[in-house]
RNA sequence: GCCCCGUUCGUCUAGAGGCCUAGGACGCUCGCCUCUCACGUGAGCAACAGGGGUUCGAAUCCCCUACGGGGCGCCA
């Protein structure tokens, strides 16, 4: 159904050689994390809204991974984050393209820059221009660094030191970033400082890297978070510097934790993967994700092909959004039931090494159970929001006699309880095909002969049979377990 | 401090000058349905941040204030 990744095991690329120089007219997106964690739900939504975009026009979503931070690259990062997606199941075309691998074409279009005499070198050393910064700030001026290289002969340059490449940015006028969220955002040129394209080390840093890779990769939206409109403006310049038209943009507000304080990893910010681990469906989070920050009228169901369907960039508000467990939990139980009983299995299976007692709930499946909880899902289902909810529902259809009770269950199993299973029980042992109908119908027929209103008889079934006061329809949860173990349970609580 | 952006029910949002006595959804409250729970369903509570303009008319346009957010690295 999605586009699942057809290589997911395969090596970040390095090259742009097999890509695809043009792409008919059709736009192409990237998503581009850093490897410093996992991929959070900012992260997941602004990959969501890439994928959207590229599905809804036809177009290419790519990958990139902005690792050209050597002292921060982390490859279980990498791992996890190609596994959120991958569960997001929101696929990409091609294979992800590795940033610092291209260290050698930024350095050539820092040089370029040099050549054109956009660019500068730089010998300032970090000491003095955090000086700088500190008198600017006591001075209550723009923290910006103005470099004194910008305009000096490099015959002073200092020996043995070596020099960073600046951005030599107009001084005057203003940069202008037309934003299809944003609006047109404009910035006085004399707020942006020369940034630094090149370090000292040779490596480049995050603002050039970008608008090279953008470039080479032909990418023709850029789809991100807001917090990198000031970007958008410094590498506009480099665009222009390089003579490369510049990309449309699309900053998307941020998503605040529930107390609407950003959400951050050091305040409880969970990586995907947690979402799946408290059992949520991937097309409920998609679903939540995208009406977070987009909104298609009054629409809240939203399945996945009708997003690809209704998904634009006019539909993104500019204001942030607060994360909602309820209303994830609500749209999950939508999902949930809807979801063939099949799928239900396939996914608890796949979360059950990482749930609490899951490793002995796969071994009961494993063990032909499997069939036992597919069978029983249709009424499980309908009365669960997750996947923990559903494993939790299904307790009595394994639970090993004599069962326990929960406390609500040892309230509804009192005496005159009891004695009412046990008058019941010949009933139920008469029955002849052990079917629903069949034990509903007995049970009815208890119910009438005694003048007892049929939950009197009902509940204290339901406490025997499942050790608690809520379960699907008992009826169904007799036949489910089977005569033989149902009649065992009835009569460990008949008095 | 400087530069940007935002502000509609508790939350997510609809709303592009009259259709708004501001709609939907989640949550909450009270019913109905019912073997429990859930679903479904009916009803209810609940918002245009504040102040000035513009206009016959403003949630919608302009200005100011307040509050919130983002940015200001040889991080991304």
């Amino acid at each position: 159904m999605l586009h699942a990744n057809p290589s997911p095991h395969q090596p970040i690329r390095s090259s742009m050689t097999d890509l695809p120089a043009q792409r008919g007219g059709k736009p192409v997106v990237r998503f581009a994390p850093s490897p410093t964690g996992f991929l959070h739900i900012g992260g997941a939504r602004t990959a969501l809204f890439n994928w959207l975009y590229a599905r809804h026009h036809g177009g290419t979503f790519l990958l990139r991974i902005e690792d050209t931070d050597r002292e921060r690259n982390n490859e279980a990062a990498v791992a996890a984050i190609l596994d959120g997606l991958r569960w997001l199941e929101l696929g990409w075309d091609g294979e992800p393209v590795s940033q610092f691998s291209r260290a050698g074409r930024h350095r050539e279009v820092a040089n370029e820059m040099l050549k054109r005499g956009r660019a500068y070198r730089c010998w300032s050393q970090p000491a003095e221009i955090e000086a700088a910064r500190e008198a600017a700030k006591a001075a209550g001026r723009a923290q910006i660094f103005e470099s004194p290289w910008r305009d000096r002969d490099p015959a002073a340059a200092p020996a043995g030191v070596e020099p960073a490449i600046r951005l030599k940015s107009p001084r005057t006028g203003e940069t202008t970033v037309r934003d299809n969220v944003q609006g047109t955002v404009t910035f006085p040129n004399k707020d942006l400082d020369d940034l630094i394209i090149l370090r000292s080390d040779g490596n480049p840093t995050y603002n050039l890297a970008v608008v090279v890779d953008d470039h080479d990769m032909a990418v023709t939206h850029v789809i991100r978070g807001v917090d990198h409109l000031t970007n958008a403006a410094r590498q506009t310049q480099i665009y222009e510097a390089m003579g490369w038209p510049v990309p449309e943009f699309a900053h998307v507000p941020l998503i605040h934790g529930p107390d609407g304080a950003k959400l951050s990893k050091r305040h409880g910010a969970l990586g995907i993967e947690a979402y799946r681990a408290m059992g949520y469906l991937p097309a409920a989070l998609r679903n939540y994700l995208v009406r977070l920050g987009w909104a298609h009228g009054n629409d809240e169901i939203i399945p996945t092909e009708r997003l690809v369907e209704w998904f634009g960039l006019d539909g993104i508000g500019k204001s942030p959004a607060r994360f909602d467990y309820a209303k994830l939990t609500d749209l999950n139980g939508h999902y949930i039931r809807n979801a063939t009983d099949a799928e239900l299995v396939r996914r608890i299976e796949d979360i059950l090494p990482e749930i609490e007692g899951g490793p002995a709930l796969a071994a009961k499946l494993a063990a032909g159970g499997r069939a036992r909880l597919e069978a029983a899902m249709g009424g499980l289902k309908d009365r669960a929001k997750t996947l923990l909810e559903i494993v939790d529902g299904a307790h009595y259809l394994f639970a090993a006699r004599p069962l326990e009770l929960d406390d609500k269950a040892r309230a509804l199993l009192d005496a005159p309880a009891r004695a009412t299973i046990a008058a019941l029980l010949p009933r139920l042992l008469a029955v002849a095909d052990w079917q629903a109908a069949e034990i509903e119908a007995a049970v009815r027929a208890h119910a009438d002969a005694t003048g007892l209103k049929l939950g009197k008889v009902a509940q204290p079934l339901r406490a025997a049979l499942t050790g608690r006061a809520v379960s699907p329809p008992v009826f169904d949860v007799m036949a489910q377990i089977g005569r033989e173990d149902a009649l065992a349970r009835l009569e460990d609580q008949a008095a």
